[in-house]
DNA sequence: GGCATTGTGGGTAATTATGGGGAGCAGTGG
DNA sequence: CCACTGCTCCCCATAATTACCCACAATGCC
């Protein structure tokens, strides 16, 4: 049998979730088994809501920097920058992570919040904000199906 | 000619079938090669079906976003609504698939439902659903057909 | 007519999601 | 140096959901 090459982990789906009193959030089951235990939660700079992502793709992500087109010294500032936001948690024996309490602040992620796919990486939104933001992108999603005919 | 090493799964044929009220619905053996075998589900971004797709053609649906003539934000946009809206599930020991309740509601299956092959992709309507695009497009395919002088 | 395969339904066990108590540690300030 | 505080992790309890298993009906094949 031609061994698949263990597809990276990709996540996807939308999952609502609740997030306790302390800042703990049970990551779907499905996604936990793919990967070990451990991702880098990063504040997204725009947009309110956390970026999670494995240790491989917090590495790519790293690299994308470093391949910009900014100055060394721009780069440098950027990858400081994106280190110092950057918060490595582990699943506990629940399989949940902790959420640092300035992030979840940033994020303004309480009671209700939602998991959501983003391909290797997978995001943490407010469950208001992730309304608001998701109507914006189905409107461009509808768009571009038409074009590619879904 | 580049000779795939496994045949692409060709999906064809109509078949009516039940969903339960698990929201079970068991697909047609004729389309599951091994068990276990895993889909990705999507509704539809304007009609009110879903698309069922193994990965490597969900993988080339990313692809053709991808390439689409949208602006890189507006990919971008369109493919984290893509991974967001897509549910990965395998069929049960009993050759079922199991439907998130969400997309159940969005493509209003339940009781009746039934699967349309469409060649690298299947697709799920409610019966009521697809007899009334299926009058439509049976129009359509009438004059295509005297078109190419079938 | 048996027999195997497929589709359907439902009971039950296993997994998953969530909440909360409390032990262990580190840092803080007396 | 020692309480005290805040935080994190572990454990357990419970609820909800999912997956597994069996039973049976319907169908088609030999």
């Amino acid at each position: 049998m031609p061994q698949e090459p263990t597809a990276a982990p990709l996540y996807s789906g939308t999952y609502e979730r609740a997030i306790d009193a302390k800042n703990r959030a049970a990551v779907p089951s499905a996604w936990v088994k793919n990967e070990g235990a451990e991702f880098f939660v990063i504040p997204h700079p725009q947009e309110g809501y956390l970026m999670v992502m494995p240790q491989e793709e917090f590495h790519s992500t790293e690299q994308r920097i470093q391949n910009s087109g900014a100055t060394a010294q721009e780069k440098r500032q950027a990858i400081r920058q994106f280190f110092s936001a950057a918060h490595k948690v582990a699943t506990d024996k629940q399989g949940r992570i902790l959420i640092p309490d300035s992030h979840a602040a940033a994020a303004m992620l309480s009671g209700e919040i939602v998991f959501v796919g983003a391909g290797r990486r997978f995001e943490l939104w407010s469950k208001e904000r992730h309304a608001a933001a998701a109507a914006v992108n189905d409107e461009i999603y509808k768009r571009v199906a038409v074009d590619i005919g879904l």
